[in-house]
DNA sequence: GTCTATACGGTGATAGAC
DNA sequence: GTCTATCACCGTATAGAC
């Protein structure tokens, strides 16, 4: 492990090597919180997942809360980066970017156990925290406004509809913090392709004059994923 | 404090007593998840909160593991005492049980911020904690099962249903989730009346042919909670 | 039952060698 | 930059008086 780590060091500069072993530590932060949960994480922990020193962690992040936010923000920008790239790629059709966005929360990149339990794991602690419920915020409100602008394309931009896009987003955005709820506790029995499923036939609900396209889009994605 | 609390005491069997001061210790629990968050809550926050000394919170509940699945225990309870509760005042149309369960999870005893974050919190912590796990895991699945009776019932028995009613529930139970975790995060623009306005919404799109009476239980909600 | 006092280990953070 | 050694503190849990 550590020969492996000296390896992607060697020929880089020292502000990219910097960032690595910090990119390094966070990760073992994720590994830490799922093996051992959020409040059981230390310093230690986490020095242990990454191997290094315990100080060697300070080193990097100055202190143990500081680590905790950057690995937040380190979720929070993969999510971002994720769901900003599938718009990127998609046609200039709302129906196809609302498409788009849902799927992408589904990718396994973003949607899986571990993951989610540290995304959980982080709202557990933002009513306490004020930092982390900015980040939360911010990253859903993005997001939320993304998918408002295609709704709002989709049903008629007249401020007359503003309620029903609005409901629109949550609905959609609300049902997809349900299913990955779901996939953390329910893992057993409920997987990424029942979620998907449940996704595209609610979309189509919502959506009745282009079911055809939604289950076009959604073809994509299981083949993607295949 | 202590004044209210003896006076509560005086005349109660010891059970009774015993069974009155873990309350109001697991209640003292709760506020401090609330206050400090799950990670910072420790044996002191939680004596300070019910005004009692840290041996006394370890002499009811031996150990503070053992505290904290009490506390989850207590949550729930709660919730399914809520829904229960709900189902047995419900008529026997299946319409309106539905109802009946999809509103209790949005009264205010059950939902508000200061309860979904504990259960965030346990949430966040299930994965690396098997018997939160287990505890989540039999009440969402209790829950879910009665759903599931009733949408069985409306959708149509047969076996060849099956996938729909699974995903039906799925879907309602899911969103239910969805509009908990944006009531958390989202607190200061998405109230409990959005999330109903939502959810009522949505139960009319998934049984369209039950519109009216869907909207008839929803007013009585809407009437209750005025 | 409830308290005060305390044992004991672990925690975050620092100092200083290399 | 990374380590080992160390500090002061705080965490849980116990002992024993009342």
């Amino acid at each position: 492990m550590i020969d492996a780590r000296q390896k992607e060091m060697s020929g880089r500069s020292r502000a990219a090597q910097r960032a690595i072993r910090r990119e390094q530590i966070i990760e073992s932060t994720i590994r830490s919180i799922n093996k051992v949960g959020f409040a059981e994480t230390t310093l230690a922990t986490v020095a242990k997942e990454a191997g290094v020193s315990q100080a060697g962690v300070v080193f990097h992040f100055k202190t143990k809360n500081a680590l905790l936010i950057e690995t937040l923000r380190h979720l929070s920008d993969a999510y971002n980066e994720s769901w900003s790239s599938a718009l990127a790629a998609a046609s200039d059709d709302p129906v196809q970017r609302i498409c788009a966005l849902v799927a992408a929360d589904f990718r396994p990149s973003i949607c899986n156990r571990r993951i989610i339990s540290v995304w959980y794991a982080f709202w557990g602690e933002a009513k306490s925290r004020p930092t982390y419920m900015k980040i939360c915020g911010a990253s859903d409100k993005a997001r939320a406004d993304a998918m408002r602008v295609e709704c709002a394309r989709l049903i008629g931009g007249g401020a007359e509809n503003e309620q029903e896009w609005s409901d629109t987003v949550d609905l959609i955005d609300g049902l997809i913090n349900g299913m990955w709820l779901q996939l953390l506790l329910d893992y057993a029995t409920f997987k990424r392709s029942d979620a998907l499923r449940i996704m595209q036939s609610q979309l189509q609900r919502v959506f009745p004059d282009h079911a055809d396209m939604i289950a076009h889009e959604f073809e994509k994605v299981k083949v993607r994923s295949a």
